[in-house]
DNA sequence: GTCCGGTAAGTGAGTGATTACTCACCCCAG
DNA sequence: CTGGGGTGAGTAATCACTCACTTACCGGAC
């Protein structure tokens, strides 16, 4: 009551900021057409009407969830420093662990998924301009490291393809499918990141050969 | 209109198959609750009041769905025959080249996706009883291949988890995420199934000690 | 202090459109 | 003339969204 004034000084963004959040959890567990402006407004504690002083129209609430959500600048520069010191290891590994995010935030697949199914623009800007510079970023190391001859020659943004679609599979069977884990998640991690490097090692023709197929 | 009684004897189960195939269309395309009984109609070709004559609810015809598809038993004697004379890449290129079905039908990704997020009884339906299966039998001949010492000691079901996600996840990006193929079909499953198989090979150590890791 | 006025936060009670679903009725083959 | 396939015109509920309105808070004028 008394010191509002110096707590809550930005009380509408605190508002906005919550608004976005209910919504965000609850666009991801039921989707944008199972969500009512109403279920919103009451996860946020207010009344349906201010939800729509904060945002002219449920989808720009929808479109307003994206500015929440953090890049993957901070993964892909941990995963470069590996990168640098050509620790392959490591480098998957830590991918891996990421979990491809979305913010390792689990309503995040969700919500990606959401999008995606329901053709909303969420799913271009997210995956088309975030997400895919991340797949590009994996196949261009695949790529130096067949260069060097540490892998063999294979397209690479198939086999960046394919080492985040175990990892990410897995985390759809887990949490979207409610498949239970049968062992512990770093034991997943190791036994993905040796079965992918294993079948990256080169093999003896391609030794000889010195073959470093480009795309 | 002459030959109706000869031609459409049982007009009414064709209507109820036009319903259903037209439902899941719609369903795949925009989820359960993006679709509404009268585009169900419409696509049809009925009036709405008639959907509610064949189906007492939109949920019963959701789920009447589920009998319309097929169930993998095709797939798996097709790759059974192929596993009894331990062509691993026949076996793999096979269940990559069929991807994982839900019936090659593109569709029914979508419905299955839209299911599990929807959090509808289908998901548990289709996924628990027929997809998982697939994964347990996947897994069972890795098993027996570790056995034989043909591929190297590695949880089973972690393999064929990975497998299958490498294919899925591909399906994924190009089907809900409109990701073009870079290559064609066949090089992306020969090249899957090679990275999977080289990943797979048993190591010198593991030839030595003629290890074999049971789950 | 206190009174004023302007402004932003917040709401209850609607609005028209849309939803899943119903019902009285029609049509026509047997 | 009867019964099943088929429909137009509803209905109550729910939807996203609006509006008239109250309350709370602030900086000044006196």
């Amino acid at each position: 009551m008394k010191a509002t004034s110096a707590i809550s000084r930005h009380a509408s963004q605190d508002r906005q900021a919550s608004l976005i959040s209910s919504a965000a959890n609850l666009f991801a567990a039921k989707g944008f057409k199972g969500t009512t402006t109403k279920e919103i407004a009451k996860a946020a504690g207010v009344s349906e009407a201010l939800v729509f002083k904060y945002f002219p129209t449920k989808r720009a609430l929808y479109t307003a969830i994206l500015a929440e959500k953090a890049p993957l600048s901070e993964l892909l520069s941990a995963v470069e420093e590996f990168a640098r010191k050509r620790d392959d290891h490591r480098v998957f590994t830590l991918i891996a662990s990421y979990r491809i995010r979305p913010g390792a935030d689990p309503t995040m697949l969700r919500l990606l998924l959401f999008s995606a199914l329901e053709g909303h623009e969420l799913a271009d800007m997210f995956f088309g301009k975030q997400h895919r510079v991340f797949y590009d970023y994996l196949a261009g190391y695949i790529q130096t490291r067949i260069d060097e001859g540490a892998f063999h020659a294979i397209d690479p943004l198939l086999a960046a393809h394919a080492f985040i679609g175990m990892v990410v599979h897995h985390r759809l069977l887990h949490e979207i499918f409610d498949v239970p884990l049968h062992c512990s998640h770093k034991d997943i991690v190791s036994t993905y990141v040796e079965l992918f490097l294993k079948g990256l090692q080169p093999s003896s023709t391609d030794k000889k050969r010195g073959l470093t197929r480009v795309r």
